[in-house]
DNA sequence: AAGGTATACAACCGCTTCACG
DNA sequence: TCGTGAAGCGGTTGTATACCT
């Protein structure tokens, strides 16, 4: 037995919102307010729709300060870096861009921008999803899913593929080597040299006004002491659940590099890179970790385990190439 | 000019999270 | 502490329009 649907889908209209339906909505909300309930405001104001849809009508559309139009670059850089550091969190990046909704971002980025960065990566075929899904089972990607590989891919080019001293121009350094953790002086080197800017000056020009990096290397953050394991905070007095404050600081620490209102104690102050090589070993088996076809699929992962994989998908995907 | 295809965006669906009794 | 229902969220679908052949 499922859960009653919030509304009565047989008297509810669907579709196109029309102009007297907008006026309806727009007028009784700017004059009372939504009362705190969504589901039963369209029975108030005599309109069929669930609420639901009244609810997203308004935040997405009729909301008063909401940007239509065409995305600045600057829009597009926040986009970019906030999607390769967190992933789909449409919400959150959608903070970031005053009178922007994340619906409108989801959009922009799932009809544009992603092409717009990351172009055609197959050969003639260059129809949209459909293509794109039939490669997705073609290949043997071991369970990524496009989004993962979709960030793998942003976060490489931004990282400076083309930078001749690049790691990932580096073949021996290549993921299928297993060095040991912390291994990393040549990174070090050309870390010291670069001091974590883009390396590539192409990308740096076309991202002028964005830190890629210590979002990025958030990912890690993501991935292990706050979800995977609990800090040592939250298993002696539990977490700040205050939804504003937690917002606050994890958009702070997603575009900053720390956490809000914790000077004292700052995770990721350390951008020398002196783990290069383990961070991005284990960006990369973040993005495989945190994908939800590969959760879904395995509940107990192994990191060593997944390297295989990930070399595979690194060859196949990043360096354009297939190797037996 | 007509039909097919691609694109952009609005809207829906269903799952998760949160708040409250 | 638990159950319930509303809100929030992200993925997906539907549709109008633009573009191409």
């Amino acid at each position: 037995m499922g859960r009653a649907p919030c509304c009565d889908k047989a008297n509810v209209k669907k579709g196109p919102w029309s102009p007297e339906e907008d006026a309806t909505l727009k007028a009784y909300i700017e004059e009372h307010g939504t009362g705190g309930n969504w589901i039963a405001l369209p029975h108030k104001i005599g309109l069929k729709r669930c609420g639901k849809s009244c609810r997203l009508r308004w935040l997405n559309y009729l909301r008063p300060n909401i940007k239509h139009g065409s995305f600045s670059e600057e829009e597009d850089n926040i986009i970019c870096s906030l999607y390769i550091s967190i992933g789909s969190r449409w919400s959150i990046i959608a903070a970031q861009l005053p009178g922007r909704t994340d619906n409108d971002i989801k959009n922009y980025w799932n009809t544009r921008l992603k092409k717009k960065l990351l172009g055609r990566r197959k050969g003639p075929h260059s129809r949209r999803s459909s293509d794109d899904q039939e490669s997705n089972k073609d290949g043997d990607n071991q369970g990524l899913s496009s989004a993962a590989i979709e960030r793998l891919q942003l976060h490489m080019q931004l990282q400076g593929l083309k930078s001749p001293f690049s790691f990932y121009n580096h073949p021996a350094l290549w993921p299928k080597v297993h060095l040991p953790l912390g291994e990393s002086s040549l990174l070090q080197d050309q870390c010291n040299n670069t001091n974590t800017s883009i390396a590539d000056p192409a990308m740096a020009q076309q991202f002028p006004s964005t830190s890629i990096d210590p979002p990025s290397r958030h990912a890690i953050d993501d991935f292990a002491p706050t979800q995977m394991v609990p800090s040592q905070d939250e298993e002696q007095g539990g977490m700040e659940n205050s939804a504003n404050g937690f917002m606050q600081d994890e958009i702070d620490e997603l575009l900053f590099g720390r956490q809000g209102g914790q000077e004292e104690e700052v995770q990721f102050s350390e951008l020398d890179c002196l783990k290069e090589m383990d961070y991005e070993r284990n960006s990369l088996n973040w993005w495989a970790n945190n994908d939800s076809d590969v959760r879904s699929s395995s509940n107990s992962w192994d990191s060593d385990s997944f390297l295989p994989p990930l070399d595979q998908i690194f060859q196949e995907y990043v360096m354009g190439y297939h190797v037996q």
